[in-house]
DNA sequence: GGGTCGCCTTGTCCTGGATCAAGGAATTCC
DNA sequence: GGAATTCCTTGATCCAGGACAAGGCGACCC
């Protein structure tokens, strides 16, 4: 149920107001942003909606709005790995813009979510006419590129525990207040770090244990940052 | 030791013929190819020598005249994971072109090899005045994510034995008379499917056992497709 | 209230594969 | 040529964690 807003009803703060916040148009002048607020289709998802999925052709790029996307590969086994989960914000889908096989991978509202649909073609076309544009699509995909290659990095890691680990030092950084609040269910964790959620019960469990961690509900509170980081060292140094 | 040429020691036939047969450039008229063929450096590597090491600033884009390139990335405990080996023909890093934080990963001659360097400002500069190879670029980009994309369904895939038969149906595809060249090692190769050396070897043992396929130093010869094929898809169905 | 459903936790079992070790084959170096 | 490496293979051991099962704890609905 896309909804092409007419200039009558179009809050044009709130559309080029999120288009201006996100990475990728940042620093483009109002007359820009206006065009492309101009071809801008807001989507709204359910719970669990498909927002695309793997080899349909690209119907342009997404711009998180609000709730939370998880894009994530179905392997050959049937297996869920999640690649990563796109809040409000964040844009993706930047490469299929001009992939010719579609999109290599499924995306899905994990919350209720708003995203804005900026099509294909018009925004190719802009991109013809915006170099600096173009160069910031480079970068953006640069940083999807960086994304799934620290992706490498955490699944190759051999230690659940290590991985959970990587995993909370790396997060409680961006937290507020040595407190993580989870995107998805302890599941959906579990999958991100190519584990089960058994494994991932136990293994915050010994955290919680060593009084590293308090863990309640969606909220993992960190209580001993440095320990957590002497303790990934640690066991990254026993290879 | 980059070599510049100078136009007097240029072979431009052997020049610009390598930039045309790479993806990236096919297409472009004469002239860009003269542009870019002038401003391009040749640089040689001895095995094993380095061409960039993660972090780096970015010196430009790459294109393999010769030779193998490996392309890999060191995790925090120091595993080497190898994201790709680029033969001749094929361009790298463009990723990094556009990113303020280097090269996100290492690459590495797998045996002597010719790289061309095209430097990243003139390239860029280029790229701003022709949109069409700025889309070319995003397109080049988009395949190197779907290359990583699916190694994430590799190394999600949980035998050894499912990711070795997925590797020979995959590779035996492209392969000529249903013999596959390893490029590297087998130590590589266990080291691309994520697994120890050792495994690789007894996985290969069992195969070989079954008459289904045979072993001779680099070369794996395919006896069997279909059973391969047979196999790999019940392994995939005892999910 | 009680029933249903999804999520999380804990217990038990068992196997795939990492690791260590050692011997053979193939390369490279002098 | 032989020595020195590096690579490959096979054997033996051992444990992380996946699979299954069962029980607890919400949340939601009637």
């Amino acid at each position: 149920m896309p909804t092409r807003p007419r200039p009558a009803d179009l809050k044009l703060t709130g559309l080029t107001g999120t288009l201006r916040c996100c990475q990728l148009f940042t620093g483009l002048s109002a007359e820009d942003l206006g065009i492309i607020a101009g071809f801008t289709i807001v989507q709204k998802l359910a719970k669990d909606d498909y927002l695309f999925r793997e080899g349909e052709q690209s119907r342009g790029l997404y711009l998180v709005q609000s709730g939370a996307i998880n894009v994530h590969r179905v392997n050959v086994a049937g297996k869920e790995q999640v690649i990563h989960i796109f809040r409000a914000g964040e844009s993706f889908a930047e490469a299929a813009l001009a992939s010719p096989t579609g999109y290599p991978a499924d995306a899905r509202a994990v919350e209720p979510s708003t995203v804005l649909v900026i099509p294909k073609a018009p925004i190719l076309e802009l991109i013809g006419r915006r170099p600096d544009l173009a160069l910031r699509m480079l970068g953006s995909m640069s940083s999807h590129l960086r994304v799934l290659v620290g992706m490498l990095d955490d699944l190759t890691l051999k230690d659940v525990e290590t991985r959970m680990l990587n995993w909370l030092v790396k997060h409680s950084r961006a937290a507020r207040g040595g407190s993580i609040h989870l995107p998805g269910t302890k599941r959906v964790l579990a999958a991100e770090l190519g584990t089960s959620s058994e494994t991932l019960s136990r293994t915050l469990g010994r955290l919680r244990d060593r009084k590293l961690i308090s863990v309640s509900g969606k909220v993992i509170a960190i209580h001993d940052l440095p320990a957590l980081q002497a303790m990934l060292r640690r066991n990254l140094g026993e290879t």
